[in-house]
RNA sequence: GGCGCGAUGGCCGAGCGGUUAGGCAGAGGUCUGCAAAACCUCGUACACCGGUUCAACUCCGGUUCGCGCCUCCA
């Protein structure tokens, strides 16, 4: 398959370091706080992606980091006044909760940098003794990104463009390059009883060594896959890749992969315009983490994605158009197992292009939608028959094993309903319309929808 | 200032030098007791100005507007 690759920006094919298997490091959440759905798109582009991968018929072995010891973790459970790890372990539990919410795959490993402090130090060890990382008097350790060429290989950015910004903080006076960056922080009166003892003093890890070391830890000094969002490309990736290649020598990530970030109904999401939400804020509003998954999926993922309330709405719809047709194959299937009929043979090679070409999902979901209508015809045709319908149940399977949007919530019509209907039946074949619109009328107000067909009444759950 | 991205029909959102993207919403129709679902038909879409070309939404140049990154935000 065909992918963009950052380091080369352009399209590249991909072709992981060992026949047969990926390793992919994604950089996962700072656990300080509940992830907002910009941080689900790109959870949920790496999804489609791991499960594109497999589909392909590669091994994927996934590993994201959990951030657990940084700035704002260290401010957040001083606020609480509880310990760090009780204060981080709460959101790390609503982290996995929002990732199962939304049908993401979990990676094979999850790795706290907490419980990796050793392979850090070991690290930042190894690129003091080759001469890339420097000692402050404060007993912070930096990198000399003077002693490393390539920097600002990834980000295009030249040792010209990486002038002090004003946001640089103050603080770091010590450092030889404002550029520079932080491998190790000296302990500070604020960080209280978070530290680590290091040959060089007490202090934490900065937050790019973290991702080097456990990346390297559980895939190797050189792997096949990163990816993040796309502000992670500089300083954090870059940085990576710095420490990375000078500490082995050896090349860091062959494919580099970043989503664009959404907006929220035109603007930046910001918690001033009230547009900030976390999945949570959307969930209590009515939608489902199905329709969520399905809007941040059905947009490519280097695009900026425009998330609103009226493209839920439109999720919704499509995924209920979805499900009819699901529910229609699944009723014409019979034991036979059949033969695909051309229209899905067509539908599966263009969606299977569509992955191909960098993750085009809209190419993909169009193939699917009309796969829908043209099996919709076929078996309107065939007078509700569908010939290979045993087949297609499996296709429609194997799609959603990319995109992960899974059956409708199949709820159980309860005793009352099933009294109501009983009901409803009796009246339409004395032909009482007024009554069998009654029924439905209540049946409607207790949230089920009633619809004739040939084969009696069907009964969903709206709303 | 540096690097980069975008502007598509009411909304969302792909794409390509010439042939229907797709979804949602809307209009008409078929079917139905009526609905619903499904199917059929319907929108003279590609910011603006030039240029290249037999042909440009698609390539090139410029303009306007918007956006991202330039030290720890997916």
């Amino acid at each position: 398959m065909q992918i963009y690759n950052t380091l080369s920006r352009r399209m590249e094919e991909f072709a992981p370091l060992e026949a047969g298997r990926v390793r992919f490091y994604t950089c996962g959440p700072t656990v300080y706080d509940y992830a907002h759905i910009g941080n689900y798109r790109a959870y949920v582009f790496e999804d489609v992606l791991r499960r594109t991968l497999k589909h392909f018929g590669w091994a994927v072995t996934q590993v994201m980091n959990l951030t657990d010891v940084d700035d704002k973790t260290i401010r957040g459970a001083k606020a609480a006044g509880v310990p760090l790890s009780e204060y981080t372990r709460r959101y790390k539990h609503a982290f996995f909760a929002d990732l199962k919410t939304l049908n993401v795959e979990p990676a094979e490993h999850y790795p706290e940098a907490t419980a990796h402090v050793p392979e850090m130090i070991a690290l930042v060890s190894a690129l003091l003794e080759r001469g890339y990382a420097y000692r402050s008097d404060d007993g912070s350790v930096y990198f000399r990104i003077a002693a490393f060429p390539e920097y600002g290989k990834l980000a295009h950015l030249d040792r010209e463009g990486l002038r002090p910004g004003a946001r640089v903080a103050q603080d770091e006076y010590e450092k030889d390059n404002a550029a520079d960056f932080a491998l190790w922080k000296a302990w500070s009166p604020e960080d209280g009883d978070v530290a680590w003892d290091a040959p060089w003093g007490r202090g934490r890890p900065g937050w790019h060594v973290e991702c080097s070391a456990m990346s390297m830890k559980y895939l190797g000094e050189s792997f096949d896959l990163h990816t993040g969002g796309v502000d992670n490309i500089f300083p954090h990736h870059e940085d990576e890749i710095a420490q990375s290649e000078a500490a082995t020598g050896k090349p860091f990530v062959k494919y580099w992969m970043h989503c664009a970030h959404l907006i929220v109904e035109g603007q930046k999401m910001s918690k001033s315009l009230g547009n900030f939400h976390t999945l949570r804020d959307v969930l209590e509003r009515g939608y489902s983490g199905r329709e969520i998954r399905y809007v941040l999926l059905a947009a490519h993922y280097r695009q900026p994605l425009n998330f609103t309330f009226a493209a839920l709405d439109a999720a919704r719809a499509a995924l209920g158009r979805l499900d009819e047709f699901r529910q229609r194959v699944e009723g014409a299937a019979g034991p036979a197992p059949g033969v695909l009929p051309e229209w899905a043979a067509a539908c599966r090679a263009r969606f299977d292009g569509a992955l191909r070409q960098d993750l085009n999902m809209p190419e993909a979901l169009a193939a699917l939608f009309d796969m829908v209508r043209a099996g919709h015809r076929a078996m309107d045709a065939a007078g509700g028959a569908c010939p290979g319908a045993e087949a297609l149940r499996e296709l429609l399977g194997c799609l959603d094993g990319v995109l992960g949007l899974g059956a409708g919530a199949r709820a159980d019509a309860d005793a009352e309903v099933e009294g109501l209907l009983a009901r409803r039946r009796a009246a339409r074949e004395r032909k009482d319309w007024a009554e069998a619109d009654r029924v439905r009328a209540r049946l409607a107000a207790a949230g089920w929808e009633v619809r004739d067909t040939a084969d009696g009444q069907k009964v969903t759950r709206r709303g």
